[in-house]
DNA sequence: CTCTCCTTCGATACAGCGTATTGACCAATA
DNA sequence: TATTGGTCAATACGCTGTATCGAAGGAGAG
């Protein structure tokens, strides 16, 4: 048959270029926009272009892939500074950061051991800052600040998120939380918060997160300087 | 027809006698067993013997069930002493100490606003402790501890279930986390992180909690005193 | 150069999930 | 007694992560 009637091969589809960093991104686009439950495998692939499947060629699991994307994000954080109480703010800084523009890092922060390379040279600059502290204190004062970053984080992103999810239809604000509170409060069983209700100054989510790091710190500072 | 040979009528099954109370205890008992992953609302219903949609009578939808394990778990923490700092740190134990019980916890602090009676009650109780303290201190403090648990609790259980995983079977010990650390600290990269795995004391995981809680109550103590 | 074998890869398939829908059933009313 | 209204749970839907397996492509032998 002649070149002129026969038809083309049947058009193999570009297999589209994969790599782990296309996938991990294209994962993080889909988290940072509607959540960790937005990512699943299909929809990375199909953002990719690529069946499902493909994406077991580059990862075990989809546990592999939250952890990739953690560790993504660990690139982000760089702490720095003089001494190693400016470098533990760094750090805690930093990371809270990141948490604000990826939310869903406070989903992940904690749940799995972060052994990836941007995770450990975070830890590796951490500790080097903390260079000249007595070595059998490295470790528990910096696992207590990343400790206190991750559950601070996690509650800090816990509300922002209930206070969207109530804001949003207004008409349905009767129905939610507030008032369960108000209500709640006003049953007189809880004498000590209502008092801190009523009566606290309200700090903002900076100032309370650095509060209780200042705390930290300066017990940590104690504990130092004692040895 | 007879009654004799008439058949009786269709063995109506008695509807199970439901509650929160017994779909909570249920579900704790699988999570207990075989983690989060394996409570569903499936798995529940059909332990109850019912049928899964009996379970929205009850709760809006899966969240909510969680919500209600936490708070179950809540009822177990009382937290108990004389003055804030040992009601801080009695609070921060047991609830470490509940965790242990229901590692399943550990994925769940900090994730929601806990809004339940007894988490509500644990606050009051605590923040009680506080009475004496100067009022615009209160929550920050208190939330500092909370974040200082939340975290060291998920890394903790992290931990555990990571070694869980690896002493399993020892024989794909080599293909696992232990030896991958061993050799990415070989490469000379992480030099501090080096020095400290090599150097340091090795304190269990106790003691491990209990500096970090000791360092920041001590700087809680002392930004208290100073007002 | 051709044929065969082996490996690689991804489409299909499976078991299970949370929950919206809907049809059936029961009790109360006309 | 007939009808209607409301309640409740069985069925069904769309989605998940991933095991399986058939097909396709490359390498090696005749």
């Amino acid at each position: 048959m002649l070149v002129w009637e026969r038809p083309e091969p049947p058009e193999r589809p570009t297999p589209a270029p994969l790599s782990r960093d296309r996938i991990v991104r294209a994962a993080i686009v889909l988290a940072d926009a509607d959540g960790l439950d937005a990512v699943s495998l299909r929809k990375v692939a199909t953002a990719l272009d690529v069946g499902p499947m493909r994406l077991y060629g580059y990862i075990d699991s989809k546990e592999e892939l939250l952890d990739l994307m953690v560790d993504a994000v660990y690139a982000e954080i760089r702490p720095a500074g003089d001494g190693w109480r400016e470098v533990l703010r760094s750090h805690a800084e930093a990371t809270r950061r990141a948490a604000h523009q990826h939310e869903w890092l406070a989903d992940l922060l904690g749940g799995r051991p972060q052994l990836g390379p941007n995770a450990l040279a975070n830890g590796e600059t951490v500790l080097t800052a903390l260079g000249g502290v007595d070595v059998d204190a490295v470790m528990p004062v910096a696992g207590a600040v990343n400790a206190y970053v991750t559950g601070a984080v996690r509650r800090e992103i816990a509300e922002r998120r209930a206070e969207r999810a109530t804001g949003m239809d207004q008409q349905r604000w009767q129905a939610s939380r507030g008032p369960y509170l108000v209500r709640t409060l006003a049953t007189g069983r809880f004498p000590a918060l209502e008092r801190v209700v009523r009566d606290a100054a309200h700090h903002d989510a900076d100032e309370t997160f650095r509060i209780g790091l200042d705390c930290l710190l300066d017990g940590i500072a104690a504990r130092i300087a004692k040895e």
